[in-house]
DNA sequence: TGACACCAATCTGTGCAGGCATAAAAATAA
DNA sequence: TTATTTTTATGCCTGCACAGATTGGTGTCA
């Protein structure tokens, strides 16, 4: 048992919410889970009250423990993103990850390359280096690595919390990527070039270049991987019958 | 007692924490908190829980309850967002999520113009139609509520649920606003020209147009409230030691 | 003497079982 | 329809046993 037993409830209900093998509506009694997961009802009351702070669940007198539909999960949630992306939902998780990368991480470039300490802008520089290097060589494993910490150092430099905490699902796109195959055998000019631009106008505290540069980067990336959520369907809540 | 006895504990506790009052690295034992806040281990537990599932602390054996730094906060949770901005992070909070917002109110007008659904069009055409109105009367109460509706909309109608899921945080930035007396006696010309034509844009598909003219909203925007955190400290987490 | 490995005591969260109180849905009566 | 009672599942409390991490002591060896 790696860990906590409460921690096992919360991911056999959360990924069974997530994949709609447990549909919204759906009315469960903390009793029920008793008796199936032979657990307590203490180890229960504490799975629901981190699943409802996911927004998956609310429990209520009476009725028992009601499941939510996605418009109420939330989806900053890491491990809302962890059960979508092994959903059938992956898709459009993917998708909406990517439109806030491509949202943010040029906004980050720009910041950082206003505020960045000096630390941080040297090891840009030198993490793009290495990204040339192993790049050009053809060495995907290194390069991935690299490319994560490239992106993840950019958050973190904005001095942006909201940014700088973007980077876990962000690493797990990049993973995906290449684990999909989806990256050419070896990384294009152009976007080795972006990237060492990206961090020498960070280190030129150029803003706007850093802006311009990043774009690039994200125009591209965005390119590669929209094939993978085509028939994703969007999904509009109107904010007005939400509460 | 308005709601749930943990869910007090959880806003006591909380609030306490994110406003510093108790400092990242205190040992709290759960024994000492059932004596003070008079509530029994069950409700402790429970609310220790959702202060885990919001990185405020970690419950390790033998040792207590840790509270943890700001770094582990997750910056997304709304209960964390409002306690930080009504702690001294205020200034901070703020900064993030404007600047979030400049980053992702563009892309969201650009999508929305490209997928929003009928019914969403409309209704934002409706909008600035009544915000040109009540804002040329000086009606500051009914063009807040409408701006909030207005920028809400064109983020659900993004389709990208991550984005929808920020209008809460968002509102409470525009009620701040003018809560706080930054907005002018009445609108500027130019703010209702700019958000007529975000709607109008996304009217007629013109995915560039809503994202130009929403960006000129964000840009007006940022100089009006960004007195407001001219002070704040940015934060610096380089990610290869956070774990 | 001092460094290091090992073991036992202790402390605190984790999990279990069962009890009563209470709120809200459902059934019943007016 | 409206008011009242009944039903029933969660909310909350408590006593107990267990697990695992820290601490300190013990013994061995250099």
């Amino acid at each position: 048992m790696a860990t906590s037993l409460h921690a096992h409830v919360v991911e056999h209900l959360g990924s069974r919410i997530v994949n709609g093998q447990i549909p919204r509506g759906s009315i469960i009694l903390a009793a029920e889970l008793e008796a199936k997961l032979q657990v307590s009802r203490s180890v229960i009351r504490e799975a629901v009250r981190v699943l409802a702070q996911c927004g998956l669940v609310t429990s209520t007198k009476r009725v028992g423990i009601r499941v939510l539909g996605p418009e109420e999960w939330n989806p900053y949630d890491t491990q809302v993103i962890r059960w979508r992306l092994a959903s059938e939902q992956r898709g459009a998780q993917l998708r909406s990850l990517t439109e806030l990368r491509i949202s943010v991480e040029p906004m980050a470039a720009e910041l950082a390359a206003e505020f960045a300490p000096e630390a941080m802008r040297k090891e840009l520089l030198l993490i793009s280096a290495q990204m040339n290097h192993y790049g050009r060589q053809g060495d995907l494993r290194r390069f991935l690595e690299l490319d994560i910490r490239f992106h993840c150092l950019v958050l973190a430099a904005s001095g942006n919390e909201m940014f700088a905490n973007l980077a876990t699902p962000i690493a797990a796109i990049l993973r995906g990527r290449t684990e999909l195959g989806l990256m050419p055998e070896r990384p294009h000019e152009e976007a080795l070039a972006w990237h060492q631009s990206v961090a020498e106008s960070i280190s030129h505290l150029d803003a706007l270049g850093a802006r311009r540069n990043m774009e690039s980067i994200m125009r591209r990336t965005h390119n590669e991987i929209c094939s993978l959520w085509d028939g994703a369907p969007r999904v509009f809540v109107d904010p007005n019958t939400k509460k």
